[in-house]
DNA sequence: TGCATTTAGTTCGACGTTAAACGATATAGT
DNA sequence: ACTATATCGTTTAACGTCGAACTAAATGCA
């Protein structure tokens, strides 16, 4: 997907981003312990800077991605620990997530570990132009958000 | 990876990058006929608008992705008839492959039932938008790219 | 109360990708 | 010429994701 011009301007920025973000998650996966992914710090992330207990159907469209994908990520954290899960007593087919003491630690040290590229980056760019970039992106992806529930339905 | 603020942006601009892969790349897969992925379309299309031949080596460092993966790529695409692969007469290590007619034809009919889409995005945001980003994008990609380079060795 | 429809979570198969190891060929240096 | 190193393409195992099918429970409606 990287290729040179010639192509609608869509077509490239669409090839760029997915380049960006292949690229991106290897090189962070990369440098995060224990062979911790990124679907998995994500979550864990999500989790120590929100707190709180959310069940596998939230998370699933918190992250845009299927309830089958949000049960494999669940399944990992949990048998490493770093995340529990018990039955919602409100509802019988729900569960609730919420993350361990040594789910912080893992976010903590994976949070470590990836600091220098992170001041990598923000020497090389200057954090405003990442900010500069952000709304258009957002913008993007809500649009692309709408899209897809209107060709299927929702997450899953 | 969608989450709200509270990261640092450049972790949030690395969250919208990446659902907007996630999510541009199933559309468009969604839309793309007989069943083509992103990734064999990507090399057809590069064919179709490049013309000549190339070698896996050179497609997997264009694209971005291992050899690995561009193997995977090109013996679907050559079983389907849509790319032609020969052994390269100066290198005996090497392959030429190069795009045949019916490749042709599938990549035309591919960038037909993208028109829509694509027609859709362009009015809804204006190609200018697009443009404006792509500099920022790219500046990033090259910086990753090498990042890469530097901690591993290019793309296999 | 009873039935149809939605929603929560799991499972399965298919696919693309990475990482690593491998054999074969080229290339560079001595 | 010989040897060490780099490159080309393939293969394998592990992983995440999607899409679809499925069960169980909740909700809406008559």
């Amino acid at each position: 997907m990287a290729d040179d011009s010639g192509d609608p301007l869509v077509f490239t920025f669409f090839n760029e981003i997915g380049i960006i973000a292949q690229l991106s998650q290897t090189l962070l996966e990369r440098s995060l312990p224990d062979g911790l992914r990124l679907a998995h710090f994500s979550v864990l992330n999500h989790f120590a800077r929100l707190g709180g207990e959310r069940n596998p159907a939230e998370l699933a469209r918190a992250f845009q991605v299927t309830k089958g994908a949000m049960t494999n990520t669940l399944q990992r954290l949990e048998a490493r620990g770093l995340v529990e899960v018990r039955p919602d007593p409100r509802d019988g087919r729900a569960k609730r997530v919420r993350i361990t003491r040594k789910g912080m630690r893992a976010r903590d040290k994976a949070i470590a570990a990836l600091a220098p590229a992170m001041a990598e980056l923000e020497a090389r760019f200057a954090a405003r132009q990442f900010g500069g970039a952000l709304p258009f992106l957002r913008q993007v992806r809500t649009y692309l958000d709408t899209a897809r529930d209107a060709s299927a339905g929702g997450t899953g």
